[in-house]
DNA sequence: AAAAATTAATTAAACGTTTGTTTAATTCAA
DNA sequence: TTGAATTAAACAAACGTTTAATTAATTTTT
């Protein structure tokens, strides 16, 4: 009876974003093509022909979500970038918060975005996310090379570093189950939850470049 | 008419394993469920019904699959872990070599696994996965928590450091494109052809690993 | 302000495809 | 001649989508 209340304010606010937000929830869970309109319409209780009457197809329902909800991706690391009081660590470790925060926060949509890109076939959404992703790399690649040039930095592989980072997030959200086996709690629970985990992360992330980009870890640290 | 006779050939040779290869191509592609069996059929040139005679269902085919070629990754550590003539950091150097040498040699399988891992509704592969993922994950915690009893290592977040070396190579392996930007290469090409690549990625992780653990790197290198 | 007209939202039912699977007949090999 | 391998055809179920009818909301007219 509640639920139901609860239910019905919700979908008068937005109907649509009702729609979506269950989406997501679904095709995190199941996968896009694992997910039928059929399923969709029962969970978020609406009828079947009212996903295709607000979005034309499912396929459109797909590409309005990840046009909605890519907008948090899309923010770029210019203002970091171009601030030069910031030295190249500074800049890079606020980079890993931003990561670790915009990952963090949306871990269904995450998961969403990474099932896309591994299904190379469907075209819909790599071409975007590439090309975002390209110019991240090269960004956080060119403030590394900078560094590099400083003698701040050792010499590195800067675009395999940049994977590094990346990739420590990836693995803790591949699978809720591995998060929890990482973080050491209990098989059941919701890692993602957990405000520690956010603070974990960042810590050894920032810590792992550190030791791997100071020509002098122990110096630094100490400032 | 080349392509032809190789076909036969190889499907004299054992038909059953034509199919799981041509599977594993396509559902890399496509993704398991994106992947009907008349694809599979007309890709693997055999009759619709060939598969459901051979395997039982799409299910059984795809399971059998999984169990067929999963038995790379169950290869354990305990070798490299009971090995005492090793220190932790060689066992940890000899681990790395072990993991990117098995998921670059299978990238096409290695790219299924991590579709089915992100699917969390599905549970064939879940469980045994996550079973194998937590031994290793313990197995390489311990090694790295006995370096640091040792005073070897410096305190570090051991979870999140194996989470780093996994994540890095699956974050290289994620989308063809993504790796060959990464590895700055022309977009059509297949960037895990290059032995060069496998090479790179061994150098960054062990040396992000050593520079993370080691409390006098600079020593260390001399040695 | 009430009634009528118009637009939007919602529904159940049916649409044509495609899905995985099975059948029954046929070819092949032992 | 017997059993396995292979085929084309058909199967029911599920898929995304559309339709036509109905209800709700909004605007226009009186």
């Amino acid at each position: 009876m509640f639920k139901l209340c609860v239910l019905i304010l919700v979908m008068s606010i937005d109907k649509k974003e009702h729609i979506m937000d269950v989406a997501v929830a679904l095709f995190a869970e199941k996968g896009y093509e694992g997910t039928s309109i059929r399923d969709l319409a029962h969970e978020a209780d609406v009828n079947i022909a009212m996903i295709n009457y607000y979005f034309g197809s499912k396929e459109k329902l797909f590409v309005a979500l990840l046009e909605s909800k890519a907008r948090y991706m899309r923010e770029r690391i210019d203002a970091v970038q171009n601030d030069a009081s910031l030295t190249e660590l500074e800049k890079l470790n606020q980079i890993i918060d931003g990561y670790v925060n915009r990952f963090l926060s949306q871990p269904a949509f995450h998961r969403v975005l990474q099932q896309e890109l591994l299904v190379t076939n469907r075209e819909i959404l790599h071409q975007n996310v590439i090309e975002l992703f390209t110019k991240n790399t090269q960004d956080v690649v060119s403030i590394i090379e900078k560094g590099v040039r400083k003698k701040i930095f050792k010499k590195v592989d800067p675009p395999l570093l940049f994977a590094s980072i990346i990739g420590t997030i990836n693995q803790v959200m591949l699978s809720r189950s591995m998060c929890n086996i990482l973080m050491n709690k209990a098989p059941g629970t919701d890692p993602y939850q957990d405000p520690e985990l956010k603070k974990r992360i960042t810590q050894h992330i920032k810590q792992l470049v550190q030791d791997h980009l100071l020509i002098q870890p122990a110096l630094q640290k100490q400032k």
